[in-house]
DNA sequence: GTTTGTGAAACGATTCACAGCT
DNA sequence: AGCTGTGAATCGTTTCACAAAC
């Protein structure tokens, strides 16, 4: 199949939000353009989007909400549940373990890991945090799907090598460092200082 | 000037990280080949992404080092500290106040809000969380740069409206819905499933 | 000889526009 | 008549390649 693009992948995300809520107002089809409306992009786009994956919509009609977004589940793999590891039990690791806006979406923290004894034993959401040198041992007794990295940036490639042997291959990466993994791992960095740095360059350029 | 790209602004940021890295090795000078190596791009991207900003090179030579990085750091507008303000004492919000990592790169939590009864007046890194009744008061009075959402998305829209009429110019929204602010007004929006997502649909597609 | 700065070429993503289905 | 699906056209970004500077 064709490469497809981050951005269309992002965008496919968002249309799904968007049919979950014409959904709940009782919504039953649906056109490129009111899809596109709500998302701030185009009809067109919208359709070569879902274009790339199949056809899904009628003629005259638009995409039937409940059947495209059934569509946009299987595409992005949502069709299932997926268990995460967070390591690092910081004021961000934490932060997530409790977040509950990721359990809603489908992906459930299993796991808190640090290196901190003081941490090491800490509950949070009900869920112990255990001590870093445990990890590969309890990931190889108990997979996960995903890996959540939230220690500081000097320690962010031992822990993402680790994680790589235990098997994952998937990352999220919250430690300001860019992590060398395998081609077969998929990576995702966010860096809110990088963030931030967008909105100072736009305050100091747009005034 | 001409229109500067959200990823050439991002790898401007990166570049000053590692350039950072160099001054702290004690390298005095250094070539695109090396500055593209370390963030795995090209010789020719670095190039190009400096040149729409002035011609800050030597030929033969490359850059010096700590002569690019003020540059950078005059074009990304980081000459100066920045003032945040956080709206919503959550996990995630209360998290972000406690992240040295803002601070050691110039940006300062000042203030952080809540509408919760029960969280006005905690203490978080020495902050007291004040009442967001009291927001639009206390921005007039105390004005910052930056505001930052970490709100439940549906009373997201009504914050960046109040951070708005208080003359914000920079919002970073962590609630996962789509605002609406004018259009001198940079609005930057992490969603943290959406990065999560990418990452089902590279497990789910290439496996 | 080395490395920058930059037009030109190649590539990729978005938008246009319309034939074809409902 | 209304709206999708999709080639063709446009636009923006990245890569190439080389003349000019050191």
């Amino acid at each position: 199949m064709r490469r497809i693009s981050d951005s269309t992948i992002r965008r496919l995300s968002l249309y799904l939000r968007f049919l979950e809520e014409f959904e709940r107002d009782g919504e039953e089809t649906v056109s490129s353009e009111a899809l596109a409306h709500r998302g701030g992009t185009t009809s067109a786009q919208v359709r070569k989007d879902l274009s790339l994956f199949g056809s899904f919509g009628k003629r005259g009609l638009g995409y039937r909400v409940h059947e495209l977004a059934e569509h946009l589940r299987e595409i992005l793999g949502l069709s299932r549940r997926f268990r995460l590891v967070v390591v690092g039990a910081g004021a961000l690791g934490t932060a997530l373990v409790q977040h509950s806006g990721f359990r809603e979406r489908g992906f459930d923290v299993v796991a808190i890991f640090d290196n901190d004894p003081a941490k090491v034993g800490g509950k949070w959401d009900g869920l112990r945090t255990r001590d870093v040198a445990d990890l590969e041992r309890d990931l190889q007794a108990n997979p996960v799907d995903i890996g959540v990295i939230a220690v500081p940036g000097d320690q962010a490639q031992v822990i993402v090598d680790c994680l790589v042997r235990c098997g994952i291959k998937a990352v999220l990466n919250f430690a300001p460092s860019q992590l060398t993994v395998p081609d077969d791992v998929a990576l995702k960095n966010v860096n809110l200082s990088l963030d931030l740095e967008a909105l100072t360059f736009a305050l100091t350029a747009l005034q």
